[in-house]
RNA sequence: UGGGGUGUAGCCAAGCGGUAAGGCACGGGACUUUGACUCCCGCAUGCGUAGGUUCAAAUCCUGCCACCCCAG
């Protein structure tokens, strides 16, 4: 028998290495660690099965010894992220799933099942720092090609104060390499895609199982008819792959990219070659989170559109809505529905939604 | 049925007697916990069709077919 002084600590297992190795570590600080398997999608044999994962789950947590649950919460990323991913794409917009799975889920429903179990904290495999020296601050990993402090950019400081990130301070080699010499059967497992507990799919089939479109014109921003889609909502600015559009007699040669979307009107629009349609200057975002208090008056910091995007200077000032975010140098493709995570150095304080997109 | 032009992969398009460039699209892979972008690889035993000339033809010659333009 140990000592139950210990603290207790909940580690939510995907199956990976990164959060086997996040509960050894743990495991091998004194804590009394608990591996827990979520399952959130109900899959249709199609994406990685849930039960493969689980498979992993199981062998990793033997051979670390420490006890394992499996818990569902399906209903909940139902109805709050997955009702929410459908009605963005409906309005033509593009959601980021992932970002609302980490403050809806992960750090919510099952941050309270977390302290149910009596744990006094939930630690995951992310790239990511708190606590400790950086107390309730959001720290980027420090693998920084692997940071994954965007998608947890919309976590309240009490969800990042009840965080544990133990392999933030790694590099994803040395993950790696520390799984082999443990002999974890997860060593050399290929890194999960896809959006988070769903897997990768071929997203336009998946999408029209649940939402149905119709085709219509793919115009240039000047009317000319140039090709056709199969539903508006089913592509996303900056997009090229599917345009079925090849060589014309009075085109450049250069490939097409989706710059603007009529939903109303079923017409998508686009352009040849990397043009001027596609950057934007800068950005309003609205349901600003900030993880502690947002600096004061119009500030500068830098801020990330997508993931393992370089960080870019920006200017927040606050406005009608939300906050308007101008960039210092134009950007390419900063899509409505996605998130704009911002970053103080090393930092993340925070994001929001990005709602409009000045050109 | 008078004159002229064009027919090369799904599309655009090089080639002009020496054994099928390139781009776009598409497919696959890499990258990647969203959607994308990017990168890599693949993609015409055959050049409208049937003959002929030649050691050798997509390239020259002839017939036929198709489409386009101008004349009607």
């Amino acid at each position: 028998m140990r000592e139950n002084k210990k603290q207790r600590i909940v580690c939510g297992m995907s199956g990976g290495v990164d959060s086997a190795v996040a509960a050894h570590l743990l495991k091998k600080q004194g804590y009394d660690v608990i591996g827990v398997f979520m399952k959130n999608w109900q899959d249709d044999g199609k994406g990685c099965s849930a039960a493969e994962d689980y498979e992993d789950v199981k062998s990793v947590c033997d051979k670390i010894d420490i006890p394992y649950y499996t818990v569902n919460f399906e209903k909940e990323y139902q109805q709050r992220v997955f009702s929410y991913f459908l009605d963005e794409y409906k309005r033509g917009r593009t959601p980021n799933p992932d970002v609302l799975c980490n403050s809806e889920i992960k750090f919510a429903a099952f941050l309270d099942y977390v302290k149910k179990l009596g744990a006094q904290k939930l630690a995951t495999g992310h790239y990511a720092r708190t606590g400790a020296d950086y107390g309730a601050k959001l720290i980027k990993g420090a693998d920084l090609s692997k940071d994954q402090s965007y998608f947890l950019c919309m976590l309240k400081k009490e969800q990042i104060e009840n965080a544990m990130f133990p392999i933030g301070e790694m590099q994803k080699k040395q993950v790696r390499d520390m799984a082999q010499s443990l002999g974890l059967s997860v060593a050399d497992k290929k890194d999960s895609t896809g959006i988070c507990f769903i897997g990768e799919r071929k997203f336009r089939e998946f999408l029209s199982g649940f939402l149905p479109a119709q085709p219509g014109d793919i115009k240039t921003p000047d009317g000319k008819v140039v090709g056709t889609h199969q539903g508006v909502i089913y592509y996303t600015l900056g997009q090229r792959r599917g345009l079925n559009i090849g060589g014309r007699k009075d085109g450049t040669g250069e490939r097409w990219f989706v710059v603007d979307k009529d939903v109303k009107n079923n017409i998508l629009y686009a352009e040849q070659g990397e043009t001027d349609a596609l950057f934007s200057k800068a950005l309003l975002a609205s349901g600003m989170n900030y993880i502690n208090e947002r600096p004061s008056g119009d500030f500068e910091c830098s801020a990330k559109f997508r993931y393992r995007q370089a960080d870019q200077n920006v200017r927040v000032c606050a406005a009608e809505g939300g906050e308007r975010i101008e960039f210092e140098k134009r950007q390419r493709a900063v899509t409505p529905g996605q998130y704009a995570a911002l970053y103080i150095g090393e930092e993340c304080i925070g994001g929001g939604v990005i709602d409009k997109v000045y050109k």
